[in-house]
DNA sequence: TTGCACTTATGGTCTATACCGATTATACTA
DNA sequence: TAGTATAATCGGTATAGACCATAAGTGCAA
């Protein structure tokens, strides 16, 4: 036994950690106990942690404890389009809460965004995504009323595209999407049952048919800890 | 002064270097004189060393002394990287910052993503860069020693990429990326005249080259504030 | 039941000290 | 002079304790 200490706690812990003794997301004991249980003194224990953390297998919280970083949901931004059959990739069990469904006003941005004429009323649905019942995202979609006028709320709401391939006809083109960061705000922090002023992950996209015009307005807020995406180039 | 004094320490030794207190290559006073000037514990002057030691300004050296490994620049990056495209595209003025330039171990997670063999040292930059002199992210890019062994520092950080393909022949192909959100640390907060706590876009790419071996891993941190990624699909 | 003050637990920072092994400078010896 | 033993210096590790701000739990009052 030559190594340093901490280098031997590190590695006790992270062979406890492969070997479930906690399980993702739970939190490990505090440093103070886990200094007592080594026998060592807290900063002794704390560069084991250290060391941890920065090779993203645990994490910090102040006040909180520290707990084992968890995998996040990814999505392959060049392949599936859905959250649905993303989900069914890997291997979660996907549903979603609808929250508001109605035509109304569009604000200024929408009209920019969807290309609408003077007086043309939007769609305007909100709901939040689950992967295995934990919230992933809070999603705002507008759609042209004009275009879903003669479907079902249903038809809408479960898959807009296939009902609009498949029935009225319309073939989907190319997509543009912004992604950036904020942080929480209180009431999207209550619907993904987060705290305020956590990390969201934002993405808004406006999504174009073959002929270019635009027909959804997409602005989602996921979760930072929860999902991230994946691209190839 | 709200930073934490080991902060506040880096922040004055780094200055110091960069106003040439000491040359490149030269030796620092010892951690238990330098923790008497600043009045503080070694411990504490410890931790201030540390973390210019992890970004490459510093080298310590068992025995003998801590010394000064490497020079600032400001430099212009030309238009390879997707940032500078980014930014041109905007209308902004890109320029980027080298804060570090240093080979060294890799970190388990560097070995796994660039398959780096045992003992293969890593080439690690930190960078920041700047849309018209407003810092807008923080970089970290590991590359395999080996690979850029050749080259000369400028070769590497103007444009890797025309280097590599250019003067050793190899041919650049796919590259993936995951992209999530998190909160500013404290150190990344200062580089990038933030607050703490503030959102970050998180940008991780693995760059391959055509025969599918890895060379390039990049995390970056953006301000949410003032940052989107574009993408068309 | 709700809201708020209070308490407790936790990680973050900092001190002061100690001993170790590696390196380097110094003094001594052949 | 050249080589070698010794001492001083240096970073690396480790201890024990302290105080702070944050986060979360607790219980009281409205």
């Amino acid at each position: 036994m030559s190594s340093p200490i901490y280098i031997q706690i590190h590695n006790e812990i992270k062979k406890a950690i492969e070997a479930g003794r906690w399980s993702v997301g739970e939190r490990i004991p505090a440093e103070r106990d886990l200094s007592e249980q080594f026998n060592v003194s807290r900063m002794t224990l704390r560069q084991a942690i250290s060391t941890l953390v920065e090779e993203g297998i645990l994490e910090r919280k102040v006040g909180s404890g520290t707990y084992v970083a968890s995998q996040k949901v990814q999505e392959k931004v060049s392949g599936v389009t859905s959250f649905t059959e993303l989900m069914e990739a890997q291997g979660k069990h996907p549903s979603s809460k609808t929250i508001s469904y109605h035509a109304g006003e569009p604000s200024l941005s929408e009209v920019e965004r969807l290309n609408l004429e003077p007086g043309e009323l939007v769609l305007r649905m909100e709901r939040i995504r689950y992967a295995d019942d934990v919230p992933i995202c809070y999603e705002t979609a507008s759609v042209p009323e004009k275009l879903v006028r003669n479907f079902s709320k249903s038809e809408v709401t479960k898959s807009l595209y296939k009902t609009l391939e498949d029935k009225a006809g319309l073939k989907i083109g190319k997509a543009n999407q912004t992604v950036s960061a904020m942080l929480a705000s209180e009431k999207v922090a209550d619907y993904l049952d987060i705290k305020r002023g956590e990390a969201i992950l934002r993405l808004h996209q406006i999504s174009f048919l073959e002929d270019g015009n635009p027909f959804e307005y997409v602005r989602t807020q996921y979760v930072g800890e929860r999902f991230e995406f994946y691209l190839n180039r």
